[in-house]
DNA sequence: CTTTGCATTAACCAAATGGTTAAATCAAAT
DNA sequence: ATTTGATTTAACCATTTGGTTAATGCAAAG
């Protein structure tokens, strides 16, 4: 079960698989190994613990949740409105690949809040983010939007984007929503969020 | 350091914290048992096991999020737009005084969506909620609001409550904000969510 | 064919962990 | 004072878990 490919990246997969569905705490070297279909041994050989081998798959998690959130200021020349359409379409598509990486990102980092702070500066959305919230300003000010806190648009924006999927089964506990029907909401999503920030920001 | 106060209730308090911080995996039952100030046996004594307890702790955490879900349709008689401003200040100051929770209850399900399944029904908050679709439909239908998917705006509003709280450290990071800042954030937000509901909304 | 160096495995280890037990302590009733 | 029942403790146990090691397999270079 293990020959064909790279032994490297199939205990990667393995790894993201288990440590994204129990996080660090609950997964098993023994479970990434068997997914992997290779030897216990092998994962420190390749990776010498269990926190490196965390750490490369959180790190590429996050690069992942956050790097999306750096499309929020991309396609610069565009009016505002045609902005927030795209990026609330792109992000909810995004995430949606990934539904289980939001969560996964979120906790680890609620345990160990250091997680972030190594990596903050290095993630390249960083700026993208900071020019959306100038551009959010000056739009206010032109009165082409009304005039709102960046910091409280962005968190909407995320909110609405990211929440429905980090909360998924409590979602789908509450609403009684089977897979389908979860789908078809997600979807209709992709206009709605944005009808609902454009709304608010009529000036 | 536990004479005076009732052990079973010292456990329970000591359980809340560390499971809370931790996660069932990653919560240790000697952890729990310095908390309580305790020997590690008493645990097995008052609670039959880790997972016994646990059931406990996770039991009345989802309890306080859903049950605060089913203060979206209390005060019957008012209009709908002072329902949702009540609901949203009223839901962002409750879950403001326990904001690990969110992350934690979500997290756990998770992992084990059987733990919401059981729950459901028995849970109050329920009925309310769906009382509450019926309502905005009835309210769309006489005009006084938009049409919209009631299943939509009850998610739009929770993710908007809840999102920051459950993501409060990944926010911080991002926006580089300290506590102080996030605290007159999320007051802000106490009206702020409801003007972006109440904007969407408008016929 | 032999050597060399990486890849892989099985067996093993020490520490951690959830749980148990038998003895001791304590408070109230007799 | 003694008995009785619940409470608390220290020591112990079996299993799990992350990690190590020594031996083996194996493919390419000599």
């Amino acid at each position: 079960m293990a020959q064909d490919r790279n032994t490297e990246e199939l205990i990667i997969e393995a790894a993201k698989k288990i440590f994204v569905q129990r996080g660090l705490a609950g997964a098993r070297m023994q479970d990434i190994a068997d997914e992997a279909g290779i030897n216990k041994a092998m994962l420190h050989y390749y990776y010498r613990s269990k926190e490196k081998l965390f750490e490369i798959v959180f790190n590429e998690a996050l690069g992942r949740i956050i790097g999306r959130l750096g499309q929020i200021a991309i396609d610069g020349e565009l009016p505002l409105e045609q902005k927030i359409r795209g990026l609330v379409e792109s992000y909810i598509a995004g995430v949606a690949e990934t539904p289980y990486l939001p969560i996964f990102v979120i906790n680890e980092i609620n345990q160990r809040p250091d997680l972030l702070v190594q990596r903050m500066q290095s993630l390249s959305g960083f700026s993208n983010i900071m020019s959306f919230m100038k551009d959010v300003i000056e739009a206010g000010k032109r009165g082409e939007i009304k005039q709102v806190s960046p910091i409280q648009l962005f968190l909407n924006i995320v909110s609405m984007c990211i929440f429905p999927f980090a909360a998924k089964p409590l979602v789908q506990g509450v609403l009684q929503l089977d897979n389908v029907q979860f789908n078809l909401v997600i979807e209709e999503r992709k206009k709605l969020v944005a009808d609902v920030i454009l709304a608010w920001l009529k000036p």
